[in-house]
DNA sequence: GAGTGGTCTAGACCACCTC
DNA sequence: AGGTGGTCTAGACCACTCA
């Protein structure tokens, strides 16, 4: 692990473990260079780290403070590592529906930029947290990354497995966003009123050299699932 | 404008120009050193926050590629702006219904870190793109950082002028977001029919200080509004 | 193995906040 | 004025990719 990793990971830890509050003041850089042994330039990239979480913010001038959200049960829209990590504290299970090796629709062959020919795997999943629905998930996994699957693999962490199992490196994601009405089949899986309202999402992942690698559609059970997003404003 | 800074908005705007796709290369480090005639450093950093945007992406030992999204129309999650930047070929106009200096509710006292005591201004709108209702905007400002607001302020861009004619530097905020089904007033007020599916967020806006001095609740019409994120996996 | 991006250092200087 | 974070440099060395 780097070292500004590490640190990061440190700090974090700390601020978790004491519970410090929005607006808690942390140690100024110099004490943290020598707390750490590094250099002024390394502190700095595991707070600007630690900055992009959400974490922590700096104020020039005066100093580095603690930033927290103060609501659970919201899942994060930034890490692009499925629920694993927002939902820490509740219990997360799937029933896998389907799963196939399939040729792509014109849609998915674009998105996973491949072409019609090539094949893909398709899974559909209804995603379950603390016995209740949360969302049910249609995903498209080029074939030639991601090689095998099988029921076991799908009704576990897919991810994980693509890490660690197929030792991929996963780099980027890009999720699209929008609400609308259940449809018969969406309504029986989430077990919610034909017609109820859901919260709808596309996400294209990709690995770190950019190749699309999943292609997911997500219909959330609007009851039980909220997100968050933690913005700065240093792109502006 | 520092030159970091500097750097990335030409790179951004030479990309756009040209009309690069995702995939294609941009010249290698040491040809951006030169180009440029700044330090490795200047230009990673640089980088970084055109990696941060969504604009390019980095891959080790191969080369610097641009990251284009492909879908218009749809709005940023990230940008803390509003929506000026996504919608830059849309018409966005505003209806202000309401406007008042009124003390706050437990909620929004909490939200904006203010007692009961103080003054709030209060802001009901609705915002149009191109004609057509894309939210509906309840707004509180803490009334002593956003000192002074009138009817004419807010049916333009109160951002613009809480940055520009205030002069206040807007840091971080936090947003909440989910999906609901539409009471009465607010379908009135998108123009939909009664019971309709919402997308819903929450949001509160921070100075730089880290002071919160915008607590936003908007109801988003769930026919014209769709949003979109990229994330990177830099902070697993 | 050549090419390319990533980490880390030590130090100079700058910009902003608080008192 | 003194303290604090932010920018920038020059250069050493490391890690990954690809032919």
């Amino acid at each position: 692990m780097l070292k500004y990793q590490q640190i990061a990971a440190e700090m974090e830890k700390y601020i978790e473990e004491h519970e410090l509050q929005q607006g808690d003041k942390l140690p100024v850089l110099e004490a943290l260079m020598t707390q750490f042994e590094v250099s002024k330039s390394t502190i700095t990239k595991s707070l600007d780290l630690l900055e992009k979480k959400g974490v922590i913010y700096q104020v020039r001038g005066s100093g580095i403070f603690v930033r927290r959200h103060k609501r659970k049960g919201y899942i994060s829209l930034l890490s692009n590592q499925g629920f694993k990590k927002d939902l820490e504290n509740f219990t997360l299970t799937s029933k896998v529906i389907e799963l196939d090796v399939r040729k792509p629709t014109e849609e998915v062959a674009y998105n996973l930029n491949i072409e019609l020919e090539d094949d893909v795997y398709y899974v559909k999943r209804v995603r379950f947290v603390n016995g209740q629905t949360l969302c049910l998930e249609e995903s498209y996994f080029n074939k030639s990354i991601v090689t095998y699957l099988n029921r076991e693999i799908v009704s576990e962490s897919i991810f994980s497995y693509i890490m660690e199992g197929l030792g991929l490196k996963i780099g980027f994601s890009d999720l699209f966003l929008n609400a609308g009405i259940l449809n018969e089949d969406e309504a029986k899986c989430l077990g919610l009123p034909n017609g109820s309202p859901k919260l709808y999402g596309e996400s294209i992942f990709h690995l770190t050299n950019g190749q699309p690698f999943d292609f997911s559609k997500i219909t959330y059970n609007y009851e039980n699932s909220q997100f968050f997003i933690q913005a700065n404003s240093h792109f502006i």
